[in-house]
DNA sequence: CGCGACGTTGATTTGCCTCAACGATTGTGG
DNA sequence: CCACAATCGTTGAGGCAAATCAACGTCGCG
């Protein structure tokens, strides 16, 4: 694995934190870069999320079946993003959520062993972990208010405001289901917005 | 102020770290008490959220309120819960959500320069900070989960299911707001499930 | 007491879903 | 390289869960 191939997780981790190469040497003994065939699972329900997954190259989708059959879209991940069941992750339970790649991609993964041994050792990432957690969940809860106080048709236009480059990227179904609502809807409200302008 | 005051603050964090005496000092020393009467607002549209609140005793709830003028419950906080507009304070930006007294409350208050600066000093305090960062995020993933996947009914049910002490004591307009529902529809749903049992 | 806040109940409306049929595109095996 | 199936998006008809609107009862409190 070349050096190269840590310089995005690198530069993104630099946002927050100062790097000495001793830190980046210790960061990097615990990544594992993997590919991924476009539909390949990288999570399934019902076994422990080992992982934590940052996109270099591809996207996936992390989505929730419910017992009707519905697949319910929590989290879109491309380039320079996280993705993995969070919650599973962090208490080291089984799985509730598939986490699927939505084209082949080329991913970088931390387990969570080491990264929480990684904390304990250094200083510098347990307060990088800290800020990218309390960042996660402050945009959660942002996600909370847009279900609670938006129409289906203005959950649309804020998200394809927000990130134009996943609504053209990932499939339409799977961007329904994130928006909580269902593929034909969403067919609808597009050529309806079309023809407006 | 009397110490004792402080021991439900400081079991809270012993469920996840352990603390010397000179630990406990370091955190006391930034703690604030407050007394909050019914509806009075901790935090308000426009204003920075300056600190986090631990609820000694009392109900509290943040909400949301869009251009219809309708509600939107965030968060409910009783005995031994954190509450605040966690976007603001994370990123000390005007906030966009109240926070709001539903009883005569008792909470402890602790500011965001003081507790980054305790984070920075002493790291078993960053350690915590991460782990309640990280269940925060993945509680409210699984929040956008029962958005996405259930009905209002069974949102009702799960949470009153999970929550029955919040159910008794909140408003019921409060918690159908929460809900993602009227007070109206709430109202029905209660009585209609009263009848069936 | 009387007012305002809250919850209830019923009639009506609507935003979004379901179901079904039909193109367009992609991928796959012969 | 074509044929055929599978996958995905589109469109329309009809239905339902939940919202809206309105009227009324009740309780706590100034």
């Amino acid at each position: 694995m070349s050096i190269s191939d840590y310089q995005p997780l690198l530069e993104n981790i630099k946002r927050y934190i100062k790097l000495e190469p001793a830190d980046e040497q210790q960061f990097t003994a615990i990544v594992r870069k993997t590919r991924l065939k476009k539909r390949q699972f990288l999570v399934q329900p019902g076994f422990v999320c080992q992982s934590q997954s940052y996109v270099l190259k591809g996207a996936l989708r992390s989505y929730f079946v419910n017992a009707e059959g519905q697949e319910h879209t929590i989290q879109f991940a491309i380039e320079d993003w996280f993705i993995s069941d969070f919650s599973s992750y962090i208490s080291q339970s089984p799985a509730s959520l598939f986490v699927e790649a939505l084209e082949d991609s080329v991913i970088l993964q931390i387990d969570y062993e080491n990264v929480e041994q990684l904390c304990a050792n250094n200083a510098k990432f347990e307060h990088f972990f800290r800020v990218v957690a309390q960042k996660s969940f402050a945009f959660s809860q942002r996600r909370v208010l847009s279900n609670l106080g938006l129409s289906a048709e203005e959950r649309y236009l804020e998200f394809a405001g927000m990130y134009p480059q996943i609504v053209q990227r990932v499939p339409q179904y799977a961007l329904a289901s994130y928006l909580g609502m269902t593929p034909e809807f969403l067919s609808k409200l597009k050529s309806k917005l079309a023809r407006k302008s």
